[in-house]
DNA sequence: TATTGTTATACTCTATAACTATA
DNA sequence: TATAGTTATAGAGTATAACAATA
């Protein structure tokens, strides 16, 4: 039966994306942020200033909850709100320095988590391609 | 360099999670549920009636927030509450006809996304093995 | 007319704390 | 005293709709 083979890895994957979750959560509460502020600012760190309107494009919610989650930011110091230089209608949000360094703590983190969980894999080859296979089922399935 | 090995992957492994993610909220939206009242109604198909307090320790959130999601199960008619027989204090929730027709419906579709993750993958075994390391990291690194 | 971001409103999930009814 | 579940309260993240300022 090919269900008894599958379903397990299956349980596996579910509980990663599981703990995925939670040490995401848990890590980004240590730096002061949650995982959708979290989201937000480190599309600036890749993309530099951007406005509210292409926050919400990128992360796919809509430009009441950037207004929200933007709130949040500023309070906390990590990004800041300017004009746009020749949209009067729009805001730019930047991260600010503190930002900045939290940013790069998590890139480092990042790095940190990739050698956790790979470092020390003895198939990472074939893992990869299997990743890879099911990612492009994943995203045929959604599209 | 190791790294430049493994960052991709890992962003990979997120893309897979975002992805799931996206996927579940959206099946289970077309069956009724959201994911945190699919969790509970799940638990109740695996271990039968569970009282409140047994559900809040299974899911690892206040009784409070059970109150609040067996509340929003009563009402779209996929559990219902009872007095405990012997504890008076208890309530037992159960899921309904419908519930149980559901939670089937469920498994089913469990059984499709594994055979389409995995169900043509030339690499299954070292995918599988590979999967379990990264879990036992994580579990390590969580615990 | 169309777009940007806001205010107004509402819903879900989450938490803590105080309380009632029972054990 | 301890436990089960509730009410009271609060906060984050999400959504839609109406609106003001600007393009």
């Amino acid at each position: 039966m090919v269900k008894r083979l599958h379903e397990p890895v299956l349980d596996q994957l579910l509980a990663v994306v599981l703990l995925l979750n939670a040490d995401a959560t848990e890590s980004l509460g240590r730096l002061g942020l949650s995982v959708p502020r979290a989201t937000l600012a480190w599309q600036l760190h890749h993309e530099g200033p951007l406005t509210q309107r292409a926050l919400a494009d990128a992360l796919r919610v809509t430009p009441r909850n950037v207004t929200g989650l933007v709130d949040g930011l500023v309070e906390t110091g990590f990004v800041t709100r300017e004009p746009h230089p020749t949209d009067r209608r729009a805001t730019l949000v930047s991260l600010t320095a503190h930002g900045a360094d939290v940013m790069e703590e998590m890139a480092r983190q990042y790095v940190e988590l990739a050698e956790l969980l790979f470092g020390d894999m003895t198939e990472f080859p074939a893992f990869a391609r299997g990743l890879e296979h099911v990612l492009h089922k994943l995203q045929a399935a959604l599209a």
